[in-house]
DNA sequence: AATAATATTTAGACAAAACTAAATATTTGT
DNA sequence: ACAAATATTTAGTTTTGTCTAAATATTATT
């Protein structure tokens, strides 16, 4: 597969959201900021090897074959973002640009020695899964932190209010996007949470809690 | 620079040896495994661009410019190829490849990280020396590891008697290609020497260290 | 159901990087 | 110094991936 051929795939398994549903040519040319004509020509090309089914005028999706490649660039790319977070000291919001390039070094040795390398992560930095070598993971899924039940942890990835106080009181309690929190308890009379973030417990009321997405194994 | 540029630069980086003398259109195409018709073709290119200094049936060679961005593809194929051979346990041969690939990475922070988080090495698993951020480097020649004063040391690159009898000799002492090797001190009496080799020292006639070559910095 | 709006494809062109075959320049041998 | 051998360049094609403009199909509206 080419540099080129392989962002489509890409393209077109995001754009199934990874279920292998037909994407249409215009979805692929704005995620790929190229015109529709040139995806028409490059998804030709992507049928006529295997990798993904074409229908004209319907829209096209991956092959089973096709599907299996999207998974391996995938785990590629967030085996790297782990990496670069984990080693090379990158913040979260760092890596993707870089991770798009790495993704694409072809030597199956150096994937499994870097995963090996990293401890077999099971996430990304973005708390989204990593694919296994034959292309399992785990469905993840987004929540509010209040609603997630003792005993889970998950990955801080976005804020539902983002009030310059709220966000000011995240930054004083040093919680950020990127950090991995654990409900370590629930108080029951006001609905307060204990937390675990980066070694350090606290104490959050459910307000707080209600206004924090997490990402967490479903 | 595109990948095919960043390549031409460093054959005509390489078959310069480093200084900055002109090289052949054949001996480049020949470097490239290419045809001297496209060689010359990219070399116009080059020069137009202000990375090479092209005079035609002469040759052609790097601008400073051009010998900047050598240095710096340098530095990224060594650095990783110390990652590769330190952390992820690629073998000093294994490791090539991979890094004609990823030295293609666009990304300063990258390599900043990645020269950090290898301790600044100072020489690839071959014993080449790694240019400084500034393109600076020290150099290195090989010789007999007989012919090396007490105390210093380098990197195994190689035999000059291949026969099988020397080879197990090596195999059974545990002395590989790409091994650090020290010089500890020599046995005025017969020119033995007792060397340090991957933590443990051992003791070895004049004879068998008359047919190593190790790679040290000059 | 007919027309307007939108989406998609086709046809033709272009740039990058390669190639082949032919033309030209340089070097070498005597 | 001249012919033969070798090296290099030029001219014309090819492939990959892109683009624009025009043509055609689909969907939405009334």
């Amino acid at each position: 597969m080419t540099l080129s051929e392989e962002d489509y795939i890409k393209a077109i398994y995001h754009l199934g959201k990874g279920e292998n549903t037909m994407v249409s040519t215009n979805a692929v040319a704005e995620q790929m900021e190229t015109k529709p004509s040139s995806v028409t020509d490059m998804v030709k090309k992507l049928s006529e090897k295997g990798v993904a089914n074409y229908k004209p005028y319907k829209g096209v999706s991956l092959s089973e074959y096709g599907q299996k490649i999207a998974l391996s660039l995938v785990r590629k790319h967030r085996l790297w973002e782990v990496f670069l977070v984990e080693k090379l000291d990158f913040s979260w919001d760092e890596v993707h640009e870089v991770a798009e390039q790495l993704e694409h070094i072809k030597s199956e040795k150096l994937i499994d020695q870097l995963d090996k390398h990293l401890g077999y992560p099971q996430v990304d930095p973005h708390g989204d899964p990593i694919p296994s070598k034959k292309g399992e993971f785990k469905k993840t899924i987004k929540k509010l932190l209040h609603e997630i039940p003792t005993g889970t942890s998950g990955i801080c990835v976005g804020v539902k209010d983002s009030s310059p106080p709220f966000l000011k009181f995240l930054d004083k309690n040093k919680i950020a996007l990127g950090d991995t929190i654990s409900v370590l308890e629930k108080e029951e009379f006001d609905g307060s949470l204990y937390i675990r973030i980066k070694e350090s417990k606290i104490h959050i009321s459910n307000q707080i809690a209600s206004n924090l997405y997490l990402k967490i194994t479903a």
